[in-house]
DNA sequence: ATTCATTGCTAAAACGTTTAATCAATATAT
DNA sequence: ATATATTGATTAAACGTTTTAGCAATGAAT
């Protein structure tokens, strides 16, 4: 037989298949099946090699136990890590989940919501693209459960965790202050998603509270050329007429690109210029010189985000719930 | 209604669920739909926002069109990467992707596996822990498809697609030795599986033939304690009689750490040690002095593992085949 | 000796699909 | 005019579960 079913254990046995579900699923008890056929029950399931086919238990019940969890990236470490410590923590609540990667892409967003939507997951955490926000909204309108993690659409009204973006980007700002700076460059992405904005926000009013603004140190660049993007911003900032002594990279990839040019073109780190970080990266530890970064913790990210997810999905709130987290930054070595 | 089924539609234009699945699949023709239902069919569906549950139809047709993708290590960028040209390339043939980490835990591995076997997943891709050999026999047993990657059992008659370790690790020594190293270390994980198995048995026959060996120039790592087991590993090699002049490091984690030691210890690369390295790594971009490196190609063994398990999934080849892609070495900068 | 509870089990429906079998009506061929 | 195909639909079973409702037998209580 190529796949027992507990109908073939029934028949085996000559009983209903309702007793065996019973037992199976340690009901005994409620469903009074006597302790002598429970017994029997256990046994030839395990003789038979039996087990549950999750599908058919998922359409029956009307809910399958499993997360979907999008992410934009699974390459970025960052993003790796927090797709493990999701998974470690539902587990732990009895959900499994289901990774999938979208590569930045709208359309794959778009295919992978579908494809996970049909098969039934009882709910989502997201990690965005650019402009995945029809998608989520179609979600919202199914009364689809879904978390937002690490990035969010400021106009929609969706639970999200994420790092106090603001208060980060304000403390690194002020660090660079702090050593001197007064030229002080903000590269980041020129996406419109809103913790890119609270990251732009910090560095803003920090820099307008210290007095130091100016609209040129602001480089935007695009996610699909980062490196070109970044080297040239490197080129037009170090041409202006105030020599700038500080960079602030608001974004991982943006960070490593920066720092590969910088060594490129023999600019020495802290000497000629400083930086500040967001997002650790391992290759910090390989550099001569330590490298200030906002550290995001992101394993309590990801189980605040399954915790959220779980209380939606088990209707214990009904509200979107916003969390803010405080990033740390490290600078003393 | 919260959920649209078929039947609802079918309810809605007073007609059979079968001619509404017909035409949703496309079988408008076979099924001899006439052209004026399947357009109201077509229309209904869309206005009610219809969605399949693929659930459902999965149980029914008796396969999911999903593959379970198993993954010792999805932080590591090597398996990140080869994750996502996974999913990719399986999504050409219409097949969805569920990517398990077990973060190097057998247990885990055993866990995910059934879980993703009780899902229905129509067959495996897997890069396996070290212990993880009784629930690939359950998988052949059961008559499930399974293809390893990139890790593998050397007592195990199953496919799997590797690169060929043996002529990578000929090639990484050989390198040394054209350098002019005398005393060439080795540092390996201290695991049985095939790859390791055969990246030391190059290693070993080209030392050999080289008049080279001594057998304390190999170093056993644990995977759990990488750091440390190194460390010492290092410490010990240069307290030889003979002075070391070259290690090759038989794994991506193994080099990291094998280098951020040898930095901190002041030994200079390549002036008083000659390194090469399995596998790329994103920090080598930023050291001073280039880090020759064997490039697996990634891409190429998840396609062909994508490729191979499909042909067993529709039966197409029965036997386990085992494939070895070359790897490259990266040694002119 | 009748009622009532309890115990141990089963029948059957339901979840949302797909699909083989069948049927009635129309068209085509003889 | 009759036999035969073809067209356009439907009925009902099946996939493997869970679960409600109910049945029969035993035990306890009046």
């Amino acid at each position: 037989m190529s796949h027992i079913s507990i109908k073939d254990i029934a028949q085996e046995l000559g009983i209903s298949t309702t007793s065996v579900s019973l037992v199976l699923n340690g009901k005994e008890k409620e469903g009074r099946v006597s302790k002598k056929l429970a017994d029997k029950i256990r046994k030839k399931a395990k003789e038979m090699n039996y087990e549950p086919n999750t599908l058919a238990r998922s359409l029956r019940m009307g809910k399958s136990n499993i997360i979907g969890l999008i992410v934009a990236d699974i390459s970025n470490p960052f993003f790796a890590n927090m797709s493990f410590h999701i998974q470690e923590y539902a587990e732990k609540y009895g959900y499994s989940v289901i990774i999938a990667n979208t590569n930045e892409s709208d359309l794959k967003m778009e295919n992978m919501v579908n494809i996970l939507k049909n098969r039934q997951v009882d709910g989502f955490i997201i990690v965005p693209t650019e402009s995945g926000n029809e998608q989520i909204n179609d979600l919202l309108k199914r009364k689809i459960p879904v978390v937002l993690i690490d990035r969010y659409f400021s106009g929609i009204n969706v639970s999200h965790v994420t790092v106090n973006n603001y208060l980060a980007s304000k403390g690194a700002t002020n660090y660079l202050i702090d050593q001197g700076c007064k030229n002080i460059a903000f590269m980041l992405y020129n996406n419109q998603l809103g913790h890119m904005k609270e990251r732009k926000r910090g560095y803003l009013d920090t820099l307008k509270d210290a007095g130091l603004f100016n609209p040129q140190l602001i480089k935007e660049i695009n996610h699909l050329a980062v490196d070109q993007d970044v080297e040239s911003a490197v080129t037009d900032l170090f041409s202006l007429g105030n020599k700038i002594d500080g960079i602030f990279f608001a974004a991982g990839a943006i960070s490593l690109s920066g720092i590969k040019c910088l060594i490129n073109k023999q600019i020495k780190i802290p000497d000629e210029i400083r930086v500040v970080c967001f997002d650790k990266s391992e290759v910090f530890d390989f550099m001569q010189i330590p490298i200030p970064y906002i550290q995001q913790p992101v394993m309590e990210m990801g189980e605040t985000a399954v915790e959220i997810l779980i209380k939606q999905i088990k209707k214990e709130i009904a509200d979107p719930l916003l969390v803010e987290i405080p990033a740390e930054l490290h600078s003393e070595f």
